[in-house]
DNA sequence: GAATGTGGTATCCAGCCGGTTACCAGAGAC
DNA sequence: GTCTCTGGTAACCGGCTGGATACCACATTC
């Protein structure tokens, strides 16, 4: 026999599968939430990192550039002292929106419900199943 | 002075954001794959991987316990010969359903509209911003 | 007895991802 | 001169995740 086969270095051909493929728009810690607060109108650098605290310079630079990458969002530099950028959805980003808003509301909904249950997040969990 | 603080070693409060707890129940890959598959009806482990051909056993099987926890799907062992196991949605489950579809609409424009240029997936991209 | 089909689990391991920290330039304010 | 504010980047690093592979029990079928 002659040489083993080697394995391919490139990932198989995506399968067009529309859930995926619209999820893999937004992959990435923090990129539902960059787009969410977008969705208000357009954020500076700054402004984003005050809406989401928790998000590190490095991972909201990292996650604009992707999401401008996939074409959802624009950035556009503005000529202050010191120079301050702003982001902005485009056309394909807002397409989201609606997809986002369903995914919040039914967040809402669950919270409202642990809210009703005593603030307990334990509602609809079962414990682990028996072995 | 006295001793320096030590840092938490707990994850901080989550915030509630509707947003990010609905997407925490679809955390980790293929979960959402399943959860559609399961959208149809009862389907069988054996079933879901054949669904989703690029899943391994151990992720399945990860998935599926994960989704269970969290309230999204129900087990249910069926005495047959060898034995299976029927996967379901639950309620808190079919609640999801709606979000899902949604993202999958804006999944299928966005795939139409690569055909129509001609099978690239290029159409909303843009070239890497200027250094 | 051997093969088959079911629904998994055990183990290993590489890659990625994101948190942390330090650092930067340039302009303006003080 | 030095401090501040902007919007970042560089380097390091540990943990988690998920892919690959091997393995399992049990009942039926050949």
């Amino acid at each position: 026999m002659g040489l083993p086969l080697r394995k391919s270095r490139v990932a198989a051909p995506p399968p067009a599968c529309p859930l995926t493929e619209t999820l893999a728009l937004l992959r990435g810690a923090w990129a539902p939430n960059v787009v969410w607060y977008l969705s208000a109108g357009p954020r500076r650098f700054g402004e984003l990192r005050h809406d989401i605290p928790r998000i590190s310079a490095r991972v909201l630079s990292a996650r604009l550039r992707e999401l401008e990458t996939r074409g959802l969002v624009m950035r556009r530099l503005l000529d202050t002292s010191p120079p301050s950028a702003e982001y902005s959805l485009t056309e394909l980003g807002r397409e989201l929106l609606p997809a986002i808003e369903a995914l919040a509301s039914v967040g809402r909904k669950l919270i409202q419900q642990w809210e009703k249950n005593g603030g307990t997040h334990a509602s609809p969990r079962r414990k682990a199943r028996a072995r």
